[in-house]
DNA sequence: TGAAAATATGAATGGATGTTCATATAATAA
DNA sequence: TTATTATATGAACATCCATTCATATTTTCA
């Protein structure tokens, strides 16, 4: 095979931490500015801990950071990767509304 | 939220199957050109039942296609998102490659 | 028709993982 | 210091899912 072992094991870990729907709803949350946990709680209506779950696993998985502020701590999206996933995902699922 | 529910939803969908490293593996396999299922499980190094049900879930997740001849069963890449998706992914991982 | 080749399928299983609940930690304000 | 706010964490549970094994289906060829 031309792509590696571990690349692909790489590919793997980073598609599993995107294909969540929790973690797919924090991503948009955090696309236009960053959020602190509890925000982002109410916004896509689940508890704190499951954001904070989330978060942790997006956080380990490079596809958030955070930034703390006194007790408050704010994500944001990590880098432009991230948002071509989502884009390219979305755009692929858009374009197959009307065929089913 | 902006992007509705039920579009969050295909896009778990989508990007589960694409997080798979088996399924990655018969992805890249079929990049160049279209293959029956047994010589991509032995390119890929699984067993033919393996191949044939992750197959299965590729076909009803419209990232292949198939084609019949006698008894073969051709397959390939349904488009080019599936494509994109691969590369986006691909790049990310190996800009990472270093710092970790 | 019967054997062989290619693929699909169904059940079973072991392991991974999303969610909840209760609780811990950390920082601030009174 | 005590209470409160914000976040993290660990255990438990239920569900999902990748893989294997055995077997079925389909087509071709002798």
């Amino acid at each position: 095979m031309e792509v590696k072992e571990h690349v692909i094991n790489k590919m793997q870990d980073t598609l599993k931490i995107a294909s969540d729907a929790t973690r797919l709803k924090i991503m948009f949350c955090l696309l236009k500015e960053e959020k602190c946990v509890n925000d982002i709680a109410i916004e896509i209506n689940a508890s704190q801990s499951l954001v904070s779950h989330q978060l942790k696993v997006l956080k380990d998985g490079d596809f958030v950071k955070s930034r703390k502020e006194s007790t408050k701590i704010y994500y944001s999206l990590k880098d432009e990767h991230v948002r071509q996933i989502m884009e390219i995902t979305l755009e692929h699922v858009l374009e197959d509304e009307d065929h089913d």
